[in-house]
DNA sequence: CTCTAATGAATGGCTATTCATTCACGGCAG
DNA sequence: CTGCCGTGAATGAATAGCCATTCATTAGAG
């Protein structure tokens, strides 16, 4: 109802708090701060969200949205699940790369316990993981993935192997491999192994 | 100097604070609740800890300690690079199963932003993963393991991997897989894929 | 007695949130 | 055309509650 006074200022109090928390982190962000960002007054805040907490949801859920609409667009486009699982992975980390701010966000605050990832149950998160058991169901009954591979147990596995790769990116400042050798690395290790 | 002072109440503080952090989340936790828990006065905790942050790396540095510890131990057991990898992967489920309020700090709260992973460089934590790297570049050594893996790249993916299973457990009450099961699962992705 | 550890009530600083007030705009009557 | 309202958005100073930290005081050991 609110959001629907001004998208405008929705959106530009969304990505004045997106740095913000990026850069002093949730509890030592102010809304002060924010609302100067965003270049409106402390009180407007309020009009657009309840509470603190709020801008923070509203925030991943409206990233998790655009994020989970753009994986879907770009795995349609290979056939082969072992290529999809490539894309994943080049799509995974670009974005992050493109999005420092809010990567740093999603790997830091969202995984704040009790509000977050426990009371709030993470709809976008789990489909954006089931992304990746479903190709590799896909590739099991094509019959070109072992079918000995437990998919809720490997979609994890996969994208705990990219996540702590942004995790690195994300805290440390400078990087220090290339995007494409790593994706490709590691999509390279879950489909063949390291062994050999 | 003040760890001299009575080093049983030092750890009972310590436990207790692991609780609270655990259960309310490093922000929301009360040192008035951590010291209610450790059964002293919240004065008490100044005579032990600096400040509120003070007890959160105190905590973190003596765990990390016994956990490196006890890994290198563990692998040391093993000859074969590969299985020493496996074991690596058992050993630490085993751990964040037997330390749940521990591994939630470190899955939670150690990855807040700017105190910790940032300002304060978390010499430990790199410790554990080059212990990864290690097994990775003797496996190479002994031609074992494909020599265009790079294992900067590989020692995240591999932890990475476990991390988000084991997040998985610490944040979700039941758990789904047995801890036997996702250990030898993901060695086994991360040696010889799931391609096949 | 002395000296140190322990206590916990009181302090002080901080900041999320509120709300009385201002402001801007568009419709409407005269 | 003009001036007057009514409405709801925006403002930001004031509030209110919270909680880390301090420190004057007490307790206890030797």
């Amino acid at each position: 109802m609110s959001k629907r006074k001004n998208a405008e200022k929705y959106y530009r109090i969304i990505k004045a708090a997106t740095k913000i928390f990026a850069k002093k982190g949730f509890y030592q962000a102010k809304i002060s701060e924010i609302a100067r960002e965003a270049d409106v007054a402390d009180g407007t805040i309020y009009i657009y969200f309840e509470n603190k907490d709020d801008i923070l949801i509203c925030l991943f859920e409206e990233q998790m949205k655009a994020v989970l609409d753009n994986m879907v667009s770009e795995i349609s486009q290979e056939d082969d699940p072992a290529k999809k699982l490539e894309r994943f992975a080049l799509a995974h980390l670009k974005l992050i790369e493109n999005n420092k701010s809010m990567a740093e966000i999603i790997q830091v605050e969202v995984r704040q316990s009790s509000k977050f990832m426990k009371e709030y149950k993470n709809e976008k998160f789990t489909q954006y993981l089931d992304l990746i058991a479903d190709i590799i169901r896909q590739g099991q009954e094509k019959g070109v993935f072992k079918k000995e591979v437990i998919p809720g147990v490997a979609k994890r596995a996969f994208f705990g192997a990219l996540d702590e790769m942004s995790r690195f990116w994300v805290l440390s400042s400078r990087k220090h491999y290339d995007i494409n050798t790593a994706a490709r690395q590691i999509s390279e290790y879950f489909l063949k192994g390291i062994a050999g």
